[in-house]
DNA sequence: ATGTTCTATGAAAACTTGTTCACTGTCAAG
DNA sequence: CTTGACAGTGAACAAGTTTTCATAGAACAT
C-alpha cells in the first residue's frame, strides 16, 4: 500500500475519527473548516490522492458517504489460522458496537461536541483512546493458541501496531497469516504457538506482522 | 421508551442495516427508493416520528447524517454489577467494527447490494443475522459470574430478546441491573450466580430482563 | 361525531455538498 | 532545468438532499 503523506494520514484520522465521535461521515466542508483550508478544492485533492492510494473510497455524488479500505485481506488454511471470510475486497471499517463504558474525558482533536462513545477498542486498548484506531475483528480457526485462551471459533480483534515482546500477533508467514505469540530472544525473533501439541517456536527470518491481538470475543 | 409503529421499526432497520453494509447512512431518496415511496415526504414524516420518540437522532440540514439512541441505561452498584459508564444518555449505537467474517447470504430485507459486511453481532450470535440487532455492550464489576468465564472487567455484549432456562441474562432487580443466569424451575424463575462464594439463587417475583449474554470480551 | 395518529402524495423551495475550472507555488527526482 | 507529485486559492456550477407547504384517506380511541 502506498505511502500517505502527512496531511493526507491526518486528514483520514479526522474523518475516521468524526465517524467514531459523531457516527456519521464529515462534508468536504467539515474537513475544510478542519484543516482552515481557503477552499474545498484542497480537501478535494487530498480525498482524491486517498482514494488512488487505495485507502478509501468515495462514493461518487453521494453525500458524507465514505468506505474505508481492509487493513489486511488474508487467505485461509490449516493449523491455526486467520480467514477472511467477507465476501470481497469491500469489506468495511468504520464505526463501533454501541459501547457503554470508559468514555474518553478529552478528544483534543475533535473538540466540538461533547457526546463521546467510545469505540469497541475503548474497552480494550485503555490507553490509545485519541485516534480510533484501525482495527478489525478475525475468525480464529484451529487450536494452536488454546493455551492463551484463544480457541477455535472465537474472534480476535487485531490493531495494527509496533508489537512487543510477549504480544499476541497476527503475522504473514510463507505467505499466510497465523495468530502467535512473539517471541523476542536478543537479536532473534520468534513465533510461539501456545499449544503443548504444537511446535513451540517458529523461527522466523521474514516477519510480517498485520496486527497485534488485543482482545478476544467469546460466544457464551 | 414509546412504541415504534411497523412502518417506523422497518426504516430504522432498513437505516441500521445500510450503514452496517455500507458504513454510511442512506439518503431520505435512498429509503424512499427502497420502501417505494412516491414522496420524499413520507420518509421525512417517519423520520420525524422516530426522532419524536427518542430512537434516532437528526442533524438538521446535514445529509446522511443521524444518530440512534441507548437501548439501555442503567445506574451502577456492587456485586456483579453492570455499570453504564457513558458520559450521558448521548451514548451511540450504530455500525460495526470491521469485521470479516460469517458474512450472512441473503439480508432479505436489504437485497440490493452483494457487499455484506457482518456486524460484530454477526459472529456471536449466528441465529439471527437478518437484522441487526440494537446490541449493545456492558462493563462488567464484580465476580459473581467467574465460574461461567465472565471476569471483573470483562465486557459482555447485549442482545435485547426472550431469554431461555440457562441463558445467562442482565436483569433489574430491586431497580439494580446485574448478571446472573436465568433458571426456570416449573412455574418459578430464579437467577443464579455462577460463583461458589455467592448464594446460589435468587427468587424473583417480578423480572425485567434487558438482554441476553451473547458473548463475552476478554482483554488479551 | 370528532379529534388524533399514521400513512401517504405531489410539488417546490432552500440549503448542503460534491465537483469542475483556472491558476499559483514548493520541493525533490531525473 | 524540466517534470511530476504535493499543497493550495478562489470562484462558480451542478447535483444531491433536506425541508416546507398543501392535501387527504384509513384506523382508532374518546
Amino acid at each position: 500500500m502506498e505511502e500517505l503523506t502527512k496531511r493526507q494520514a491526518a486528514i483520514l484520522e479526522y474523518m475516521k475519527g468524526h465517524v467514531a465521535e459523531h457516527s456519521y461521515w464529515p462534508s468536504i466542508r467539515d474537513i475544510q473548516a478542519k484543516f482552515r483550508f481557503a477552499s474545498t478544492n484542497a480537501v478535494f485533492g487530498h480525498l482524491q490522492a486517498l482514494e488512488r492510494k487505495g485507502v478509501l473510497q468515495r462514493i461518487p455524488g453521494a453525500a458524507r458517504a465514505y468506505k474505508v479500505a481492509p487493513v489486511a485481506v488474508v487467505e485461509d488454511l490449516s493449523e491455526t489460522i486467520i480467514r477472511y471470510e467477507g465476501p470481497d475486497e469491500n469489506a468495511i471499517l468504520l464505526g463501533s458496537i454501541p459501547f457503554m463504558g470508559s468514555i474518553a474525558a478529552g478528544l483534543p482533536d475533535y473538540t466540538e461536541s461533547s457526546g463521546v462513545v467510545a469505540s469497541m477498542q475503548a474497552p480494550i486498548t485503555e490507553g490509545s483512546r485519541r485516534r480510533a484506531p484501525q482495527s478489525f475483528a478475525l475468525r480464529v480457526r484451529g487450536d494452536s493458541m488454546i493455551d492463551a485462551d484463544i480457541q477455535d471459533g472465537d474472534t480476535v480483534i487485531i490493531e495494527p501496531g509496533h508489537p512487543k515482546h510477549g504480544d499476541i500477533v497476527a503475522a504473514l508467514i510463507d505467505g499466510q497469516t497465523t495468530l502467535k505469540r512473539l517471541v523476542k530472544q536478543g537479536s532473534k525473533t520468534f513465533l510461539k504457538a501456545e499449544n503443548a501439541n504444537y511446535p513451540d517456536l517458529v523461527p522466523v527470518t521474514e516477519l510480517v506482522i498485520q496486527g497485534i491481538a488485543k482482545s478476544v470475543v467469546k460466544p457464551i
